[in-house]
RNA sequence: GCGCCCAUAGCUCAGCUGGAUAGAGCAUCGGCCUUCUAAGCCGGCGGUCCGGGGUUCGAAUCCUCGUGGGCGCGCCA
């Protein structure tokens, strides 16, 4: 509808200008919705920003540009306003067409193909198997699934992908941290690894190792030898243990991956290797004091950075360049990082070493989308964690506290941008303060409406193409109708911006109108042409709130 | 010191990419359940949009300089 309305204004315009005899680009047309129903459904600023250069005043403007409109049935009447807006009061034939729509399309209204089915990947969690996933794991999962979500909406082809280490000096620590509790010590003996960990999963892992268990992860399986001096089996056992009790934890968020992907593998493979040469060959490294470094400065970083350390070992962001290099050559058109803010600093060290490598990759790529930190509140008070003594409120017990989807909901409805607290009471409250119960209730007041009706014997299974919609008349109902015909364009955005959240704030205002009008209309009136009308318009509702807490992977009751 | 993020009602936050009179919830005060789920609705109170400049017909929104808070500045990952 905005498109179409455009298109005409776009053809008044070219009009008017070639009337004027004047020559030069007009600003693009800009058609918005209306906050303010005494303003008609759309508006658009044209004439304020066409008046000066036409040498008209915008009003004017506004005037000869409405006589100008060519006539099209879905436009009812246009109005001049304020300072020269042009006010667009659409049919109510063309609101109703929005619900047909909804009612037609059903879980697929919203979604569009401006992806193309081209390749995007959203690399997010990246936990390394260390330890058990934390809430801000659970804010980049939350995030990251509902891209994911939002992107295949988008018609794109959708990789998620979790990248972790199963090597590296910290694995060892874990490793030797199992290992000594094998032997019976503890985080307080002497014997204990310098830096190792010391939370009670080390204990519950020392135990299954002994117990010589065979655990099977989505990507590993390993049974334990029970050895305990047996350091490398410790190692790939606790690695496994671990990545199924992320694994666990993960199912129990509703979040999946495609790919998990190893970082041994770009060493065994030899892509970091190869990355290294390639950076040599193309003069972007030099030798001082016995290390090798990278001239990252020459791509906007305020130092140079190591890459081959002295020792010959090769620092952490060369195989995360390897990695990049790795998922440019598989086809993503665009990437996508979730990541903790902490990480920042990579950003322009993994764009500088993709650069360096001159493979014609964009400069602007990979995406980043950097999640600020959650602090959590339990009785207005917060909810200290302390990774050294290994107690820390894990993603597992939010979960089993709060619940799935109120978990989800809280760590997705804010801007990644801005740091986020998580109150466990607010959480757990059941009423008007918690948006996520708000929501779901709207969905399960329309399929108890549904219900009850049902069981009167009416149908309620509406065809959209002969439903009659005329019956439709109050504010409210108007309001919704246009409430829906923003959905599309919420998910559009959505993507584009990588901004999930706006998902979630749409889906609460959604509900307020509707718990609005549902307090002020009856649906189940005996006028039978109102009912069904009405009735057809809270099932809108319901398929679109429906469709909207999908793409947050949030459950829609159908009671509560 | 340098870089990134944030700042809107007492509190938690929206504000649809620069539009018309800045909006919700909580808190507080007052109403609505013999009628489709009160996990709901209606009304009252409540604002120096952190501050100063600038751009613009128009700024909470863009630019700039500050202030305050968070995070990061390893040959750790």
């Amino acid at each position: 509808m905005k498109d179409t309305v455009a298109s005409l204004l776009g053809e008044a315009l070219a009009k008017v200008i070639a009337e004027n005899g004047a020559d030069f680009e007009p600003a693009p047309i800009q058609i918005e919705r209306t906050r303010d129903p005494a303003h008609g459904d759309l508006a658009s600023n044209v004439a304020l920003a066409n008046g000066k250069r036409l040498g008209m005043a915008p009003r004017a403007l506004a005037e000869a540009l409405c006589a100008a409109l060519p006539a099209n049935g879905a436009i009812a009447r246009t109005e001049i306003a304020g300072p020269g807006f042009i006010n667009f009061f659409l049919s109510s034939d063309s609101q109703g067409d929005v619900l047909r729509d909804v009612l037609r399309l059903g879980e697929r209204f919203g979604h569009n193909d401006s992806g193309k089915g081209h390749k995007v990947q959203v690399e997010f969690v990246s936990a390394n198997p260390t330890g058990p996933l934390h809430v801000g794991h659970g804010r980049g999962a939350a995030v990251g699934d509902s891209l994911a979500r939002i992107l295949a909406a988008n018609g794109w082809d959708v990789t998620s992908e979790f990248y972790y280490n199963d090597a590296g000096a910290q694995i060892n620590n874990l490793a030797l941290s199992v290992q000594a509790r094998c032997r019976k010590l503890t985080p307080e003996d002497d014997g204990w690894p310098e830096d190792g960990y010391r939370g009670d999963y080390i204990v519950e892992l020392a135990e299954a190792y002994l117990a010589g268990e065979a655990v099977q992860a989505s990507d590993k399986a390993v049974t334990a030898s029970a050895n305990a001096d047996d350091l490398d089996n410790i190692r790939d056992f606790a690695v496994a243990w671990l990545r199924r009790e992320q694994d666990l934890d993960l199912k129990s968020f509703g979040v999946s991956f495609d790919v998990f992907f190893l970082e041994s593998s770009l060493y065994e493979s030899g892509e970091v290797e190869a990355v290294v040469q390639r950076l040599i060959e193309n003069n972007a490294t030099y030798e001082k004091d016995g290390a090798l470094w990278l001239r990252t400065t020459d791509y906007g970083d305020d130092k140079d950075r190591v890459m081959r350390k002295q020792d010959g070992g090769y620092t952490y962001f060369l195989p995360d360049v390897a990695y990049h290099l790795n998922k440019w050559q598989r086809g993503f058109e665009r990437v996508i990082d979730e990541q903790g803010a902490d990480h920042h600093s990579t950003v322009t060290r993994v764009r500088a070493g993709l650069q360096a490598l001159k493979a014609d990759i964009p400069e602007g790529w990979p995406d980043y989308v950097l999640h600020q930190m959650v602090t959590v509140m339990r009785d207005g008070a917060e909810v200290k964690l302390s990774k050294r003594a290994g107690s820390y409120l894990t993603l597992r017990d939010l979960i089993n506290e709060v619940g799935r989807d109120a978990t989800r909901y809280f760590l997705v409805a804010r801007s990644p941008n801005s740091q986020l607290t998580f109150d466990i009471d607010l959480a757990l409250s059941q009423s008007n303060d918690n948006p996520v119960y708000y929501i779901q209730y709207a969905h399960a007041r329309v399929c108890s409406v549904k219900r009850r009706l049902g069981e009167q014997g009416i149908k309620v299974d509406l065809d959209a193409e002969t439903v009659s919609l005329d019956a439709l008349g109050e504010p409210q109902e108007v309001e919704l109708l246009k409430q829906l015909a923003r959905f599309p364009d919420i998910v559009s955005r959505a993507a584009v911006t990588a901004e999930p959240q706006q998902v979630a704030n749409y889906l609460r205002e959604l509900a307020a109108e509707f718990h609005a009008y549902y307090n002020a209309h009856k649906v189940a009136v005996d006028d039978e042409d109102l009912r069904t009308a009405r009735l057809a318009l809270s099932e809108g509702v319901r398929q679109v709130l429906a469709n909207g807490l999908d793409l947050l992977g949030v459950s829609a009751p159908e009671a509560m």
